[in-house]
DNA sequence: GCCATAGTTCGTAACTTATGAACTATGGGA
DNA sequence: TCCCATAGTTCATAAGTTACGAACTATGGC
């Protein structure tokens, strides 16, 4: 039989900065992140299969939340069937202080500035820069 | 004959948070990145064949040096034989304010709290976390 | 021209990531 | 209690990325 093992989330002093670092350079796991540290509320992950411009398959956004989860971004209990999903920014702004805050602001400043361009020229999609 | 192509630096609007997040994600990169927005002049990259426990190979730095310059976070200009690498921090604290400071910040947290535990027990090396 | 120094490119082996198929885990009926 | 539906995980593997030695380019000095 399969192995389900059980759910990671280092404590807060392992936490790296290379850590959080990767598991945000990922335009889908910042949208995540930036969503459950902005919500105050936990989240199941079926909430994000419709995040990106592309549906998400459910074994990829798994994979997506084990990554947030494991560098110690979130905190995931199961209720139930599914699963909740919070941010465990408060520990981290204690280890990392303006570390999420800058991150998440810098996402939106992002974010908002794609959103003009696209308004601008909306039939260029796809483009990685310019 | 081989092509040298010519360094790439994106201008300021095509530089990402996903980008500069995932050049920061590699402790080289961050160290490297580190030293170069302290120090206020431009440094070749031989300075840092030994930044890291284990020398680093120059076709590796060259490589690191080049995801650095490509995310946006560096300019690299040739002068004579060696190149002046400097950080693009004034542009890059325009577009996201806050970010590289607290990167860096998060980054100088970690490296104390690593010196503090070296010291208790300096026999433990190469783990992961904990 | 030739050598030394600094850095780049290329080939490839090692690692990482994305995804479909098959699975586990839980709760709600019948 | 068994069966089904829903939510999410695991596994296999294909696709993509990274590290590094060998061979190269580029520059300056003699």
């Amino acid at each position: 039989m399969k192995i389900m093992r059980p759910l990671i989330h280092p404590s807060i002093e392992d936490i790296s900065v290379e850590g959080i670092l990767h598991a945000l350079s990922d335009p889908v796991r910042v949208a995540i992140y930036a969503e459950l540290a902005g919500s105050g509320c936990a989240n199941p992950c079926s909430n994000f299969l419709r995040i990106s411009d592309r549906p998400i398959p459910k074994s990829t956004l798994s994979q997506h939340f084990r990554a947030l989860r494991e560098a110690g971004l979130i905190r995931s209990e199961r209720h139930g069937v599914e699963m909740h999903n919070s941010s465990r920014c408060k520990e981290i702004e204690q280890r990392f202080p303006g570390l999420i805050g800058a991150i998440l602001n810098a996402h939106k400043v992002q974010s908002a500035d794609r959103a003009r361009a696209t308004k601008r020229k909306p039939a260029a999609r796809k483009t990685k820069a310019g």
